[in-house]
DNA sequence: ATTTCTAATGTAAGCCCTTTCATAAATAAT
DNA sequence: ATTATTTATGAAAGGGCTTACATTAGAAAT
């Protein structure tokens, strides 16, 4: 753009060798004396040589990026994955292109074809998605060229590799715990009613309250308009309206936290009143007032592991096609 | 990987047509016969192909892709700019490449290396950034190569471009607020003390303290140990200490409801015992509790900007070196 | 039907590297 | 010193594309 670039042919040029030479000096220093390697490095210094990362990519097969694919980054939970997965991939040597989907199908689909476009080494679906064959065509396409990594969801098929929390567990840890407490009437916020995360809560929702013989209330059982705290806290007001409860669970830590709010503002005490519990263990849960009860999905450790698989795969090494990951129980003030 | 890849020989075989006519029809369809066109649209649909962007940019010298360099993605305010930056970029057919530094001088040059080497179009360091020779280095060697964007920090420099928004104004705003609603002791937690950012507020919180002929108190000024919440509580801490206030601004959201915990864990209540505001209105001001009053800096209008002004210095058109966005005051309940 | 001009297509060079294979230089062995 | 062996370097092809230039086909003009 603004400088004319120095490329390979002007080093060997200054450095007074061939283009072979220098682009050993660069892969495989060993095999030049030390004196050819100095000169070399000297040109480079001088001219401030950087190595055309697409020519090199177009012959090695290969550019050490990896495309991330998430609904939204500026959502807690996303954000504290797609920091872990920029983490472990940068210090293995990759970089991360990154797409926004907000969960919209032609969004996934453009950055799909950019990405393979762009020759990503492979595709990291991190966070929830909806279940539907429509969706899952898309992962079974790139599937098809390169290697993907789903969090927090499942779908078995070459190619394809899953890490993800046991959410059953997870929501078995946090019901129980709520009934001990003496809860009985016990609200849920169903996140997006098609991810394979809502559907296992809501089951494991469902089988607890069963287990432990309190009668299942179809009111207190709501779809959130959207996963988000208002999302929550409107949630939360159709509940107020439908029925009585002493305690709410949410499907994630942000629905929860709207969920709170709505109830403070209506001048409910949390949790003397009515308790709430979300799910996934955000840094948030920390710094809200009162701290939010929730449990751990160890995000940035899915994150890492995620990457962890990807190069595994990439070189060719054994990766587990289904990783759980053991969810834990953190108790706050709000529950 | 696991699919031999179809390229363009692949296709012009398929149509019986040369190369170039199958480069033509991607990029200038206007120029074939309809049916020649149509012949190629089959064989590419059939073999699903694919273009290698990396061999498209080596010729083209464009990348379609930005390199985002940020503190942290995991924080809302970057999270909220990157979303942004994102969007936009996205609209206009670019790609983001991400890096998260930690402000660490040797991540910031790692990913500039690295964004280099991958032949971006231009980099944006998105978000407050340390005043320092040793970090302007940094823009004015990326500047050499490719165009700038700093967002809410200043460089005067070729090829550097910076959207900010007026934050000596945005401080006057709030601490008037302050006074005029009777406060005279009016505690500051400092972010960085060597970002920009920092500067200015702490210069014009000491401005509008003179201005009101308010005795300045040292005690009641600190420099937070890290710029989020926990820094803010821990820095608030140590103000209760250190003397009385009635009123506390802190230079970010994040310290703001950070230092709010720490109140509200000590029995104070906020606004009616001590009122905290914050600057920079992120989402989560709304869903703190009390909801956190503070100064927008209208962070997605900044983030878009910032890729306008790239997008217009690398289509060769007029662009502004400095803008400042208005900021205005967002009353909430905290103060 | 022949020539002229335009529009459609093809040929080949070039973008910047890596890597195989051949060659030259240095070292070891005789 | 001479040959055999190893090591360092160079020449050239190839990776997948775009584009300037040359060529051919088709339309318009005579």
């Amino acid at each position: 753009m603004t400088k004319e670039n120095v490329n390979i042919y002007d080093i060997a040029k200054e450095a007074g060798v061939s283009i072979a030479t220098v682009s050993r000096a660069m892969n495989n220093p060993e095999k030049l004396r030390k004196e050819t390697k100095e000169k070399i490095e000297k040109a480079m210094k001088k001219l401030s040589y950087t190595p055309n990362a697409l020519a090199q990519s177009l012959v090695s097969k290969s550019t050490r990026t990896l495309g991330v694919i998430i609904a939204n980054i500026n959502n807690p939970f996303y954000g504290e994955m797609v920091r872990a997965i920029e983490d472990r991939a940068s210090d293995k040597g990759y970089t991360i292109l990154l797409g926004n989907t907000d969960n919209k199908f032609e969004e996934e689909e453009k950055y799909i074809d950019i990405f393979l476009k762009k020759q990503v080494d492979g595709i990291i679906f991190a966070g929830g998605r909806r279940i539907s064959e429509k969706y899952n065509r898309h992962l079974i396409k790139v599937a098809e060229n390169i290697p993907v990594v789903l969090t927090n969801h499942i779908l078995q098929n070459k190619n394809i590799y899953c890490v993800l929390s046991d959410e059953a567990k997870g929501t078995e840890l946090l019901m129980n715990y709520l009934i001990e407490k003496g809860h009985r009437e016990i609200a849920y916020i169903n996140g997006y009613a098609d991810s394979y995360a809502s559907i296992i809560k809501k089951e494991n929702y469902l089988k607890i309250l069963s287990k432990n013989s309190i009668p299942i209330v179809d009111e207190l059982i709501i779809d959130s308009p959207s996963d988000d705290m208002r999302g929550g806290y409107r949630a939360c007001e159709i509940l107020l309206e439908r029925g009585k409860f002493t305690a709410l669970f949410a499907a994630n830590d942000l629905m929860a936290i709207g969920a709170i709010r709505c109830l403070t503002a209506r001048g409910y005490n949390v949790p003397s009143d009515i308790a709430v519990a979300g799910y996934d263990d955000i840094d948030l849960c920390n710094y809200v007032s009162p701290s939010l009860t929730s449990v751990t999905q160890n995000i940035s450790e899915l994150g890492s592991i995620a990457v962890d698989i990807m190069t595994d795969v990439l070189e060719c090494k054994e990766a587990g096609r289904l990783i759980f990951i053991e969810p834990k129980l953190v108790v706050r003030q709000s529950a």
